[in-house]
Parts: structure tokens; C-alpha cells; sequence
DNA sequence: CAGCTTTGTGAGGAATTCGTGAGTTTTTAA
DNA sequence: TTAAAAACTCACGAATTCCTCACAAAGCTG
């Protein structure tokens, strides 16, 4: 979930964006990032998006908020008074100091957009008149909270910390998977995370794809113990982790992971050795 | 004297936009960067702009430069080819991956600028028919300087002072730690502060998160003695800290942090390692 | 189709990890 | 030196994860 702290004097343009921004998948894992798809589907709130009309308003709900919002939009001039998301820009950052902000503007190119450069330390401005505004917002936005994301690191360290496979992403920093976006649970509990060792051995599994991994293969990445790691037991982690993924892709109204794993992808065996294999879907 | 690396196949763009780039004060302390009046003034070159007009031209000089451009700048579309700019942004990634990228580009608001954003991480992406382009130009490169610069702005010993991560705030200068604005305390008696040892654990939480940090690395962060700091032990402190938190949301009327804790977010558990992680609330 | 092997599945128990309370040792400050 | 605070240890019930076993289902071979 993202926090959106919003200024915008206009109603017309709060009635057009404020659904698509709720909507918006901004998950770094969110990869295949059909924003506008968010339309089409069922309309899941993903984001808390908090709107003010006056830069009054804004700036005293600033001062006694006690949650820093992930991102800021701010329209630069508002009821006819071209300082006036300057002023808020201003109040954000006093409190704030990392805190992205966004300019949403009609007054790209002017001297509003040099201030909000070199003044305010904007992250971007964007013309509202943009083609594709929404999609366009969404990439930025998305953008900008990747760039703020993690502590000073940049983007690129996130990026070698993932292994992509298709619909999959193994997310080796924050030790979660995803499955179209999605984050694998543990079928049994689904506020739980996928246990560990699923986890791993869904990892080297991807990792040799697409080359089947053996009983005994695993064992020696896992370093577990011969005498304890049997084939049935191997047997078990691997229907954990269909069974999971299965269930990430009924949440997203999807197929039947376990189904799709007989017509040979996803995760097959080979008939041997009680080897089974990473099909990239 | 900035170094900028530019590609654009198109002569008329390089005509239009050398001489604005090499005479353009990108220097942080030009504030009031009337950009455009380096036209009227005498011609001073005050930047390094090299231009190539082929992808392949400039991955080759890429792979043989010994120095860093500042900043470059992409066509992302070149000869006909939608791929072209992106394979320079591999390239140049690959080489230095702190590199800040823009691209100028035609096809503002289309899937390449989607591709931009989240395939390799632009800092930018300006389209050619902007209104003021050459301006918007300069801002945007001085703006994208500005912030990779390493010891640019005075709010950086303001950022280094407090930690922010959703409702939780830690003054790392007066060593105090906030939930919503409540001051935590010790669980074990309200009116002393919480102790030394879960608040350093807690600020080393929430600066890996979402990464989850084992016994091991906190020892190491700590700097604590790995014969007396056992898992148990790490186990105590996250217990004093779940107990701070829930003390100090109870007084605001919220909900149990405790069992929030359970159902995966604030500290949480994966089940292996005896890793624990701070998931932003 | 019978006989074999391999694979999928459910249930249940063993092992591990986690949360917790109480008690002990070390550190800190007066 | 003393007392309070903080840091640490230990033990135990609860929760979670791991593993085994038995058996059904699916393939393969002759």
C-alpha cells in the first residue's frame, strides 16, 4: 500500500485521476506494470490517497500528521495563486526532508517548472496535458518511489537482488516471492509467508532452470542432511509450493497453477530420479 | 564543467541543442539559472558534450572510456529501431551504475517511455515537442545533477538526524523514538526511556527493511560479543520492542501492535534463521 | 491387462522455532 | 558500595515447520 498525499484544486481533475492512483500497482515487484489495467479489473483500493483542495488544508494537516505519506503530488498554482503549492512543497520537506514530490501542472515549460527544479527540489513535473496523463503519472510515480525506496542504496542493487521467470519474482533482499505480482503465502496459513525451505528450493529451482534438480541435488544446496531429506520429503516442499503459487492465482482470478503443472510447465518432473524442474511460465 | 554524453541520431536536434548544452551553468550554485541568456552572452563552453549519432558508436566508446560522463542523454528511438537507446542505457548502466540517464525522446506518453522507467531506470524522460525545450532541457539535467550529488543540500544533516518509516519516527540525535507522535517508553516501567539496545535493533530494522536481519548481522551492527549475544537474547529485545510499540499505540487508542505483529506486518518473523524484519506500518 | 515404478495426497507425529515469564548477571550511576 | 536499570539466560507452552508413512493415482513395460 502506498500513502499519496495529493493537492489539487480542481475538481475535475481529482474526479479523473484519483481512482487510477488508488488503483495503481506500485509494488516494485509489480513488474509487468499494465497500470491501466487496474480499469478493467474489479476495483481493489490498493493505495490511501489523501486529497486537499487548499493549500491551507494541506499544509495543517502536514503539521499534525504523524505518518510520513511514501510520495506527494502537488498542483503549483492553485486558485489563482501561483506560490501556492510552493508553500506546501515547502511545509513537506520541513517535515519530511526524503519525502518525493511530484508537480502536476498546465504550466509546463514556464518559470513554474524552473522553481520547482531549482527551488524545491522537485523529483519531477509533469504537464497535465500530457498524452496519456494517467498512465504517465503512474509510471513516475512509480519511478520516484523506487529511486526513495531503498536507504540510499539506488534502484540497481534491488535489481541484481531479484530473480525474474516470467510471472515469478523471487525477491532474495526482503525474502518474499511473487506470482504475478502477488506474494506467495503459506497454503496453510495465509497470513504466514512461504516457509523457508519451499522458498529455497523454489530458488534453486529457478535458478537451474531449465535443467531438473535431483533429490540429492537439493539436498547439497541446502546443505540439509542426507539421512533426513528424503524424496517424499522433497515431494512435499514441491506441493507446498504449487499449492501456493495455485493459491496467489486464484487471488488474481487465474488459472490453476496445479493444473498448468500437468500440462507440463510451471513445476514438472522428469519420470526420474524424483527430479522436478522450473518450467518458465 | 559538466560531461555529458549525448546520443541522437537526428542532425537537426544536435544542432538545435549542442551549443544550449555546452553553454549551459549547470554549476549547483547558479540559482538563478536564467538558462537561456547563455545565448545572448558571449559563447562560453563551459560543458563537454559529446554527441554520437549510433547506438553501436557509443557502446564502443562506452566500453573504452576511462572517465565518467556526469550525466547522459538518450534517444530512445534511433534509425528505426525502438531498442537502440535502451541498449546504450544497458551499457552505460552496466559501466556505471550510478549514472544518471535521460532520455529525449519523441514518444512521450507511449510504451517506450513506460520501457524507460521501468526496464532501466531512467532519471527522465523529456519530450522533444515541449513546450520551451531547451529550458525545460537544462532544468531538468541541472535538477538530476543536483541530486546525485553527494554533499549538495544543508538538509542533509537534517536527514541523517531522523529516521522516518510510516507511523514510526527515531530521532537519532536525541536518541528519542516515536509511534504515531507517542514517545516510546520502557514497557517495564512508563516513565524511562525505551533502552539502548532494542532502539539501536529497531533503527537497524527499519534501515535494512524491507530486508530481514538475522542474529548474525545484528550482532555484527552492534558491534556486540557474538559468545554473549545469543538468538534468545535478540528474541528478549524484539519482545521489548513489540511491548514499547503496543504500550505506546494503546495510549493513542490503536489497535494492538502485538497483533498487527501477527498478522505479518511492524516485526515480523519468516521462520528461519531467527530473522526478524521491520515491515513499514 | 498385470506388475512394476514413479508421482500426488492426506493425516499425524517429530523437530524446530517463537513467544513469554521469571530469574540471574552485568553495567551504570550515585 | 549500593541500588537501579539494562542485558542476558533458562525453561516451557504454543505455534510453526519439517518430515514420515501409507495409500491412491498415474505411467511405463512386457
Amino acid at each position: 500500500m502506498v500513502r499519496i498525499l495529493w493537492v489539487e484544486d480542481q475538481a475535475h481533475w481529482i474526479n479523473k485521476f484519483k481512482s487510477v492512483l488508488e488503483q495503481a500497482d506500485f509494488s516494485v515487484a509489480a513488474l509487468s506494470g499494465d497500470v491501466t489495467n487496474a480499469l478493467d479489473a474489479k476495483p481493489i483500493i490498493r493505495n490511501a490517497v489523501e486529497v486537499f483542495k487548499f493549500s491551507e488544508s494541506a499544509r495543517m494537516h502536514i503539521a499534525q500528521a504523524q505518518e510520513a505519506p511514501d510520495i506527494a503530488i502537488l498542483d503549483a498554482n492553485m486558485n489563482g495563486n501561483d506560490q501556492a503549492g510552493f508553500s506546501v512543497s515547502r511545509a513537506l520537506h520541513k517535515k519530511w526532508p526524503k519525502l518525493p514530490v511530484i508537480y502536476l501542472s498546465e504550466h509546463s515549460g514556464t518559470g513554474i517548472e524552473q522553481q520547482a527544479f531549482e527551488e524545491t527540489g522537485a523529483q519531477d513535473f509533469i504537464a497535465k496535458h500530457q498524452q496519456n496523463i494517467e498512465a504517465v503519472l503512474c509510471w513516475r510515480i512509480k519511478a520516484a518511489l523506487k529511486k526513495n525506496m531503498p536507504f540510499s542504496l539506488g534502484a540497481n542493487q534491488l535489481d541484481e537482488a531479484t530473480i525474474h521467470s516470467g510471472a515469478l519474482t523471487i525477491d532474495t533482499l526482503s525474502w518474499n516471492v511473487y506470482w504475478h505480482g502477488e506474494r506467495l503465502m503459506n497454503p496453510t496459513n495465509e497470513r504466514r509467508p512461504l516457509p523457508p525451505t519451499p522458498r529455497k528450493i523454489l530458488r534453486f529451482l529457478v535458478e537451474a532452470s531449465p535443467s531438473p534438480l535431483t533429490s540429492s541435488q537439493i539436498i547439497e544446496k541446502l546443505g540439509a542432511d542426507p539421512e533426513r531429506f528424503s524424496a517424499a520429503n522433497y515431494r512435499q516442499h514441491i506441493r507446498t509450493l504449487r499449492q501456493s503459487i495455485d493459491q496467489a492465482g486464484q487471488r488474481k482470478q487465474q488459472d490453476s497453477f496445479i493444473d498448468l503443472c500437468k500440462s507440463g510447465k510451471g513445476i514438472t518432473t522428469f519420470g526420474d530420479d524424483g527430479a522436478y524442474c522450473w518450467i518458465k511460465v
